[in-house]
DNA sequence: CCGGAATGTTGACGGTGTCAACACTGCGGC
DNA sequence: GCCGCAGTGTTGACACCGTCAACATTCCGG
């Protein structure tokens, strides 16, 4: 028993032309964009898929007709965030210059502190993404190509050691990281910040790779 | 009406003499040991408060007894892993000599690649065991510890550049930490594994930070 | 214009954490 | 030796959650 079809003000509006219909248009956008902003205001625990239906003003299943399971919901988040992150990487490499490098480094410890929920998704075991294998998104090693690449271009100009660019881009990937996940859980004390600690790091860093 | 009080194979026996009773004689230290094993077995989402009390023969809230909530437990499983690994550390420190250093960052990553759920429950976000303020637990900052102290000891014997050792050893963990964490959600390509990237680094390490 | 494919809805089910009320046990004071 | 009370464990119930099956509505190509 419908209870009158009555659902007035819709929080999100339907992509293009289509005031308030039965079809929403663009659900499995506005889906990943609601998961999105609940992860971002109340983390990843508070994300439930009657909980997005409702505020999309849809019922709590309308989601199965876009993803196979809440896991694959958390898996396109994931695979956004990735995507987010590779053009902030992108961009702080090409604005950088000369020290475009150390840009880099800063600009992924800044995005795992902006977004500390939605990075925790992009790693923290909820979404399986990146399992090897062939089929998955490549979202992530999508960005991590970014940081292959400079290191390449930094090899080219003769300011990064000519190592296999691999383990080096690892091991830059791996201090950041852990600098951002050290900083999400809280484990920087009072004088220490996460930008404080990438500076410092990332000139000890250069100490070991330059040249 | 208590269906005829029979639960003869009790899973874990009550810690000293005491052979099938009502009370358990020590709930609260199984309930954490059968909630490491569930972890380590099936991983922290599959751990079920009513999966522990069935395991241990006992019903699904008295755990409830010991633990303010799943949380709660979640907490001592996390302390619990804090000591494991600084105990991991202290021992590869003692054993090393003059490499003890390079010791303790591999015996990092072999904890975490050992235990990996375990190692999420601690740095994953599912824990809180490390919120700054004065209450809490001090487990996270006790393994720490043990990283500060043995930078204080190379930098006594000249081996390590006499900067302030908190940032240091900061820097340190995030490193570790940072390859743990991306072994565990099975970013590193084949050819490279957890132990190779980790003595790659720790060996970058040494250039960046040494004398 | 019409029929099937997309898309969205309701109803139901089993599982989960948690609370309130109750039952059993063991121990220290009389 | 008993007794009461605090500690410990149990049952019942509730709200919420993810998911499936069956049904309703809408859209679009022939």
């Amino acid at each position: 028993m419908p209870p009158a079809r009555a659902r007035p003000p819709r929080p999100v509006r339907p992509a293009k032309r289509r005031p308030d219909r039965y079809h929403h248009g663009d659900l499995r956008r506005a889906l990943v964009l609601e998961a999105l902003r609940t992860i971002h205001v109340e983390g990843a625990s508070a994300l439930t898929l009657r909980g997005v239906g409702d505020r999309l003003g849809v019922s709590r299943t309308a989601l199965y007709r876009h993803f196979a399971d809440k896991q694959a919901l958390l898996n396109e988040v994931a695979a956004e965030g990735f995507r987010l992150l590779r053009t902030a990487l992108r961009d702080a490499w090409g604005r950088g210059g000369r020290v475009g490098f150390d840009e880099m480094g800063q600009a992924y410890v800044a995005f795992a502190v902006a977004h500390p929920s939605h990075y925790r998704v992009m790693f923290g075991g909820l979404a399986e993404a990146h399992q090897e294998g062939a089929e998955g998104s490549t979202e992530g090693t999508d960005a991590f190509q970014v940081l292959v690449d400079a290191i390449v271009a930094e090899q080219a100009a003769g300011r990064v050691r000519r190592d296999d660019p691999l383990p080096l881009a690892l091991h830059i990937w791996a201090t950041v990281h852990g600098i951002a996940m050290l900083a999400l859980d809280g484990l920087l004390s009072p004088p220490m910040t996460a930008e404080s600690l990438a500076r410092q790091s990332i000139a000890w860093l250069h100490v070991g790779i330059d040249r």
